[in-house]
DNA sequence: CGTATGACGAGCC
DNA sequence: AGGCTCGCCATAC
C-alpha cells in the first residue's frame, strides 16, 4: 500500500480500532463513518491491504448479510470466523451472526468529532444524494 | 488517462 | 431464502 494512504485508509483503520470486542460493523457502516457513504468496497480494499504491523481488529468488519466475507480463511485457528468465535460470538448453521445482537452502534459524538473535527454532527446518512 | 479489480450493497426476480 | 445484476469508489496498471 502506498505511503500516501494517510488520510482515507488511516481514518478507516482508526474507526475499526474503535469497534469493541464481541461487536461487529459492516463494511458499509464503516464506509459511512469514514465519509464515503457508498464506499463499502473501498473499506474492503483498505482492510485487505492492512499492514501487518498495525493493530487493527479487522475481523470485526463483516458484510451486511452478517457473514464473513473473506472466504480464503478456512483456517480454524486464524480464520476470521474463528477469531470472532474466540471473542464469544455465535454463528448460526448458515454461517451468519445476528447483527441485531452483535451489531456495533457506531462512533459516539465525542469519537466522531475527534475524527472529523468539532462542530460537525453525525449525519443521518440517507446515502442517496448526487 | 482508460480499464480492471475487489474482504460490498441494494434491488429484483 | 438464494442467486443475479448493477452501481459504487479508491487503487493498480
Amino acid at each position: 500500500m502506498p505511503a500516501d494512504d494517510r488520510s482515507l485508509f488511516r481514518r478507516i483503520y482508526w474507526i475499526v480500532q474503535h469497534i469493541p470486542p464481541r461487536k461487529v460493523a459492516t463494511y458499509g457502516q464503516v464506509a459511512r463513518l469514514a465519509g464515503i457513504p457508498r464506499g463499502a468496497r473501498t473499506v474492503g480494499w483498505a482492510l485487505h491491504s492492512l499492514p501487518d504491523d498495525l493493530e487493527v481488529p479487522w475481523q470485526r468488519v463483516i458484510n451486511a448479510q452478517g457473514r464473513v466475507s473473506t472466504g480464503w480463511d478456512d483456517d480454524p485457528s486464524t480464520g476470521q470466523r474463528a477469531l470472532l468465535e474466540a471473542e464469544g460470538i455465535v454463528f448460526d448453521k448458515q454461517g451468519r451472526l445476528d447483527l441485531k445482537v452483535y451489531g456495533w452502534a457506531g462512533l459516539d459524538m465525542a469519537e466522531w468529532q475527534e475524527l472529523h473535527g468539532a462542530g460537525t454532527g453525525i449525519p443521518d446518512l440517507p446515502a442517496r444524494p448526487k
